[in-house]
DNA sequence: TAAAGAACTGAACAACTATTCACACCGGAT
DNA sequence: ATCCGGTGTGAATAGTTGTTCAGTTCTTTA
């Protein structure tokens, strides 16, 4: 052999990679996944139509690993949230807030991973997004049913129910456009976790008052 | 002038319209709205695809048609339930009950309608179908609330909220497939309008109650 | 029955982009 | 220094469908 990958552009190699997915992002947070095209991804990512196909071997493969990559920071968050809560309920609370707060801070990115018709076929990619949080919530559900908090129920269509509450409402075709002010944002997570939480059976007054603590960390998200 | 249309061939072309609207639809029942196509659907109506553009001026338009069609259906489904009922509870349980019964009795059409991805623009369509029922629901939850049964709140966003979760966890991606057996599919019904139920502030206990009541005369549109 | 216009046909067209590939280039081994 | 294979390029290709339109058929009126 006479050829040998260095480290170096094996580094280089994954780093443009990234960068052809964080153009690909980028786009998409832009304008949807309409944006997402080859050739202005391309350009974005500073190479060739033809280079991405040496990293993808197609579209559908790119838009997947992108909303794998999203579902993937999506999740962390939620995870994050939840584990810094003082109990079971409080943790359902802060999750759905966390949802809430993040489709809301980057809604034509949310809606490009969730439901935005896209030309190739990634239904395979949305369903395991949405599997993996849904089973995050289903389990945050399922540790307040086992704590008392809440009621007994089949916590997997609970927050399947819940996920598309939460979307529909805050970045689906009728969701209030006019969420600029800061204000009006945090009254709509606030509603909608009031929502949610009343949904799996937490008493009105109680779950009033959870949502006001668990929209307290999460100004700092809306704020950013 | 030397010819008039007569009113057979008035009538013709209604029927033809009509044929062609039909075809569309039993299309998007039978494989979503990827299997309305020109072509297909011209064949379904038994007449030539440029046929359909003396009808139609674009597959938009058609397909706008068709989003409008069903929506009109469900809208005067979800009134005669909800009317039929003794008071604003009940009316607003046998609404959501209506709306689920009908998604689950044609997920595929519904899919179609609400959330399944189409090569041309018809997003006005989709928002005025969803505004349309939204409202209604809308104006349930408002007429309970006035009653005294419910607490006050956003009912737009409530209402807009309500129809994601019945979507998202009965014809989404997650929703269980396995919905051939008629019993569990009265329990998917119930638990979601249960859920949706408690959202909007009903207390558990009654809105057990009211959803046993509410499925009595949804069992029958199940059967069918 | 003939003339005139409307309706229908379906093959050809157009437009849009994902994908390919022959060639140029570059980084590493000898 | 020189060869070699991996890497990058971007113009050309290809496949998919909505849409058009010149020609045909049907319907009405005189």
């Amino acid at each position: 052999m006479v050829y040998r990958r260095t480290h170096q552009v094996v580094k280089r190699l994954a780093a443009r990679r990234s960068a052809i997915l964080t153009a690909a992002r980028n786009a998409a947070a832009d304008g949807g996944m309409a944006a997402v095209q080859i050739a202005p991804v391309a350009i974005r990512a500073n190479v060739a139509a033809g280079t991405v196909y040496r990293y993808f071997p197609s579209k559908a493969d790119l838009i997947s690993e992108l909303i794998a990559d999203v579902s993937r920071d999506e999740l962390a968050a939620i995870r994050r949230a939840a584990d810094a809560a003082p109990g079971p309920s409080s943790a359902l609370a802060a999750a759905v807030t966390t949802v809430a707060v993040h489709v809301l801070s980057q809604r034509k990115l949310a809606w490009g991973i969730l439901a935005e018709p896209v030309d190739v076929d990634v239904t395979a990619s949305r369903i395991a997004s949405r599997r993996e949080i849904a089973g995050e919530i289903s389990a945050r559900i399922e540790a307040a049913v086992r704590a008392g908090h809440l009621p007994a129920q089949d916590t997997a269509l609970a927050a399947t129910a819940l996920l598309g509450a939460l979307h529909e409402a805050l970045v689906g075709p009728l969701a209030p456009d006019n969420m600029e002010d800061p204000a009006k944002l945090r009254d709509a997570v606030q509603t909608v976790t009031l929502l949610a939480l009343r949904a799996v059976g937490v008493m009105d007054a109680r779950a009033r008052g959870l949502v006001v603590q668990a929209v307290l960390p999460a100004k700092a998200l809306v704020g950013a």
